[in-house]
DNA sequence: GATGCAAATGCAAATTACTTGCAGGAGGCC
DNA sequence: GGCCTCCTGCAAGTAATTTGCATTTGCATC
């Protein structure tokens, strides 16, 4: 879809910064952190703030534009969310190679959840280990 | 299990602070932050540092005596690994309330995962959403 | 094309969660 | 009881993110 569309679709001006960061994110097929993101959105737009990326991290997640991840150093992750709809990664402790995972447990579990009055609203499911790669010794150290 | 015997069984030394924060663990139900706990392992015993019980945790982690679960807000969340064995969580955004999931989806991926030669060495599966209490308007808040 | 106003941005300082270096202190094998 | 290693307290440091505020900008309306 086209970024200047996304974002009027969901109420949010369309302004060179957000362009620029939805540009950076629909051009990255795994996942960024903010400051990762930060670097990247300033190469096309320079003078772009870090508290910009932020508040529009949160804006873009709370219009359900983007996905976020929790991951192991501090810092968590953002991707777009793309049309084919939700999935899950695996992700390569060494490598950071991120696998697409087709499976959500969430299809497994709502019934539990139901029968005991729980309502999901969000879930976190990743999954982290040694890629093909890496566990034969091929991947960047 | 005995506290004291569940440190020397993981080759850790048997210290006061220790004992407080496995006991605080053992006493709690659900999950705690890094903070949380140290409130509570120094009304039991006064004077131990935050430092002291970041680096227990991390060792504790290390050891598999816990677990370690991303939350909403950035403050990781701990809890004692019970001999029950491996669960997951629902978590009321309201209340707070922890629900302990049986299913984990490890089960239903291990073999997609090993058809593409991805070796898991650990996971994160979480959901949050609304209790059946917070649901009806019950909870605090 | 000018105007008004809410939304968005840049900047700098603050906050939060956690980490690290170091010197002194305490478990526990001998 | 001695010794060595691990553990702790303290204080300073770090990294990621948030916030307050003054200024600027998108864009609906005139």
């Amino acid at each position: 879809m086209d970024i200047e569309e996304l974002l009027k679709q969901n109420d949010l001006k369309v302004t060179p910064q957000r362009k620029a960061i939805l540009a950076v994110l629909q051009n990255t097929n795994s996942f960024l952190s903010a400051q990762d993101l930060f670097q990247r959105v300033i190469a096309i737009l320079p003078g772009t703030n870090f508290s910009t990326i932020y508040r529009n991290l949160d804006v873009m997640l709370a219009k359900g534009l983007l996905c976020r991840v929790p991951s192991d150093n501090g810092a968590d992750l953002y991707e777009l969310r793309r049309e084919e709809g939700h999935h899950h990664h695996a992700v390569c402790k060494t490598c950071g190679a991120s696998i697409p995972v087709d499976y959500c447990p969430m299809e497994s579990l709502i019934q539990e959840l139901d029968r005991k009055g729980f309502l999901p609203t969000e879930h976190c499911f990743e999954v982290y280990g040694l890629c093909a790669r890496c566990r034969k010794g091929k991947g960047k150290q």
